[in-house]
RNA sequence: GUGGGCGUAGCUCAGUUGGUAGAGCACUGGAUUGUGGCUCCAGAGGUCGCGGGUUCAAACCCCGUCGCUCACCCCA
């Protein structure tokens, strides 16, 4: 197999496949619309500083893993590896945060270039939402609930558990992180080289060591919990209360740290244990300082992403399953002309009708053959002397019922009655 | 970026101590010249991932490389 191959990491999503997507898709767009959540579709490419700016320099997803570029003009470009940074992008360029309260939502592939494995691939695909202007705690409670919502609607409930943690505002955590970094400089070398990694990239990752050692010294860490400021903490206790009030489960997890570096407050996930090492499935958090970091009026945000690909994988492993088949396939034996042409009738008549022909010809056997395997309800024969006398035939290829004869005329009413009848899935 | 496992027909996989490839399923045709599914018969389909080396001879041994996969890291 030395033909072309896709791109490591890129894959084809195949026909057998797309059924399911497009059902998650419409499940999705449906639920976003239950909240009033509009789409935004907006460009793959951008210039790499709205990644760099909002994602953070030092992160390794723009250190080391996005897909950028020079293009033909010196701008340095890049894929987006995630979406918010470019719908605050839009937001700011276009006066979208204008009256408080916009909500977005966006869907599309990201591009990250990452070592492959269960639940990452270099291109995978989100779906995210966005709310700007809103720093009540509100904001944060329907954002997960309506996650929550998403779960039920996917017949998932149950299979993914809530996170919740609160990183405080900006101060808070530049006075929190330096605290860390001062009580961790004299255990510097008894730390994992992974951890001693983290001191200068993102000391609160080192909570998340599974070296003894290290959760040794930082059982004695100081906690981000005891530096909140009080607005901080008032916002995470209404978080917490709403989520109750809404009989909504949670647990909190002061380990719980977003890898991009705009989050502050609130931050959640979503997590499954199905899903080998990459058990998150939705994350998100708020932003209050991302706008003004790209250079718009200072307005609060928060939002969330979820992947794709992994709830697919999800949905498998819960034996959910979506396949497309044709309502109805033509097997003929008059000229190809008068097949195509009684074809096209019946998809004037009856719009929503998924219609197969014989296009290939062959004898009755080969045609009901194909006619079987392409998983079609019902079968339509153009038999040469019926065709000639006005006649055509219904055949039932999944049920009992009696091949029945039809006068052409009366032919798109007849399926009709049956599809109506019988409208499958 | 680091480490483990794996690449043989469309798919799932056999292939003995090196002697130039097989099965099942799927596919095509026929038995059934105007009716699918079951059965039977026949056929087609492979630079054994790719490149190099050792050898009289490599799917098999050695080196490299590409890809898949799992974990670390990171993240949705």
């Amino acid at each position: 197999m030395n033909n072309i191959q896709s791109i490591r990491g890129m894959h084809d999503v195949l026909p057998e496949q797309t059924p399911l997507w497009r059902w998650l898709e419409g499940r999705l767009s449906d639920v976003f619309a239950a909240y009033d959540f509009h789409e935004i579709r907006l460009p793959i490419l951008e210039k790499a500083e709205v990644f760099t700016r909002a994602i953070g320099q030092s992160t390794d997803v723009v250190e080391k893993e996005m897909y950028a570029f020079e293009d033909r003009n010196g701008d340095l470009l890049s894929l987006r590896p995630e979406g918010t940074a470019g719908v605050v992008r839009s937001a700011i360029q276009h006066g979208l945060l204008n009256p408080p309260g916009l909500k977005v939502w966006y869907q599309g592939p990201m591009f990250r270039h990452e070592r492959p494995q269960k639940g990452r691939q270099r291109q995978f695909h989100q779906f995210g939402a966005e709310v700007f202007g809103l720093e009540q705690a509100t904001a944060d409670v329907e954002l997960i609930a309506l996650g929550e919502r998403l779960w039920r609607e996917l017949g998932l409930t149950g299979r993914v558990r809530l996170e919740i943690n609160t990183l405080g505002d900006r101060a808070d955590r530049q006075r929190y992180r330096q605290k860390l970094l001062d009580y961790l400089a004299p255990f510097r070398d008894r730390l994992d080289a992974d951890s001693q990694r983290r001191m200068e990239t993102n000391p609160l990752r080192i909570f998340d060591s599974k070296n003894e050692d290290t959760r040794a010294i930082m059982a004695e860490a100081p906690r981000l919990a005891d530096e909140l400021g009080d607005e901080s903490r008032a916002h995470f206790q209404e978080v917490c209360t709403l989520l109750e009030r809404l009989g909504i489960a949670y647990t909190v997890n002061t380990g719980l740290v977003r890898g991009l570096d705009y989050y502050c407050r609130t931050v959640f996930e979503w997590v499954t244990d199905e899903l080998g090492a990459q058990g998150t499935v939705c994350a998100g958090g708020r932003y209050n300082d991302l706008v003004a970091m790209q250079g718009g009026r200072d307005t609060p945000g928060i939002g969330f992403a979820l992947g794709v690909e992994r709830l697919l994988a999800m949905l498998e492993a819960a034996g959910v399953e979506r396949e497309q088949r044709a309502d109805v396939f033509v097997v003929s034996q008059v000229s190809a002309g008068d097949m195509l042409a009684l074809a096209e009738r019946l998809r004037d008549e009856l719009p929503s009708l998924s219609l197969a022909t014989a296009l290939a010809g062959g004898s009755m056997r080969a045609q009901f053959k194909r006619a079987d395997r392409s998983g079609a309800r019902w079968c339509v024969i153009l038999g040469e002397a019926e065709f000639a006398d006005g006649q055509a035939a219904i055949k039932d290829l999944r049920g009992d019922a009696e091949q029945e004869q039809v006068a052409l005329e009366r032919l798109p009413q007849r399926l009709h009655s049956l599809l109506a009848a019988d409208p499958g899935d």
